[in-house]
DNA sequence: CATCGGTATCTCGATATCGAGATACTTGGT
DNA sequence: ACCAAGTATCTCGATATCGAGATACCGATG
């Protein structure tokens, strides 16, 4: 999806891009998808300041190729990324590694059909089981099996090794650069 | 549509984040999702470096926000997203506004079926029209109609402002560097 | 203890996507 | 001209998700 987002003032939408200069002090020498979907917006409509999508369009586009990248990681230890969200949820929660569904759904952003389903569907491969909630009637607990903390485990150190190797042409002080100004954007959506 | 997506994912070590530190230079006092789920991965498994998370997870975290809220940007024109993606791909061609629906898809990283069904569907709401390929008489050109041009124009300039929006807490020089950060790692995927 | 609003989970029909296969046409070689 | 391999698009069954509604239970109030 294309975030666009440039400003016009003239032609500044080339200035954070490597766009059209020569010069390029001494950065990488190539331009992505980005640099090409904002060369065609400039183009058809330069009356508008697409500058924007310098930083928020690759946001997008890197978190599509970075969910391809983590269902080929999670596939070698047979989880689809939906499972590893549950999962993963229920790992982080420590030991006995319970929670409700409620508590499930709002951290995995999906619906409680959704999660329904899910659960099923994991405790059908023996991933998790369901529990009654001792002291609400209503509610049950969702409970990650030995075997589902294992696979979580080593999924999740096949992520990391992943995701270390992603960010490796990125200096350390470039990461923590990186990190702060997301932050930054994310806060206003996380409360 | 959508890239719906949800994954949570990563988390990393306190390195960047402003985590525990008390000193907190002159930044932003709070703490963001990832930096839970950080700290969460951080103690239920000590011997992971789980800084990568830092980067990547607000990364994908942020492009799920930034999905909501171009849906809801988008809602104001009557469009959905996947309707933007196919209508922009058209408009950013420029006139006539034709590509085949193999050009379409690699653009939209979708496959040919769901193609298939989005012009089938775009074009019955009248805004795109269906046109043989003079030249190849397997294909087919989609062209944008002169109501999905005028959509898309006004749908794009109504991102474009609520992403300046977002944008408005960050530097100028900020945004360059957070740009070429961001072009970097999307650069090995891009080719 | 009866009631009523709120909460937790599940059910189920509708829908968008995927993915494998079908069809029709093109292209290069003989 | 013919044929094989490749390409462009469409078809169709399977599936995961959403979203509205149903059911069962909690908790506070009178």
């Amino acid at each position: 999806m294309e975030t666009p987002h440039t400003h016009d003032l003239d032609a500044v939408a080339t200035t954070a891009g490597n766009g059209a200069k020569p010069e390029d002090p001494g950065a990488q020498a190539c331009r992505d998808e980005v640099d090409r979907l904002i060369e065609a917006w400039h183009r058809e409509r330069p009356d508008l300041d697409v500058a924007p999508l310098e930083v928020l369009s690759r946001v997008s586009r890197l978190a599509r190729h970075l969910d391809r990248a983590r269902r080929t990681a999670f596939a070698e230890h047979d989880l689809e990324p939906w499972e590893f969200d549950v999962l993963s949820a229920l790992r982080r929660a420590g030991a006995p590694y319970q929670l409700t569904p409620s508590k499930l759904l709002t951290q995995t952003l999906v619906t409680s059909g959704t999660m329904t389903n899910r659960i099923d569907r994991l405790a059908a491969k023996d991933l998790v089981k369901r529990l009654p909630d001792p002291g609400d009637r209503r509610g049950v607990l969702v409970q990650l099996s030995d075997t589902g903390r294992k696979r979580v485990d080593g999924a999740f150190e096949g992520l990391l090794a992943q995701e270390r190797d992603l960010l490796g042409s990125i200096s350390m002080a470039d990461r923590e650069a990186l990190a702060g100004l997301l932050r930054t954007l994310v806060l206003p959506f996380d409360n």
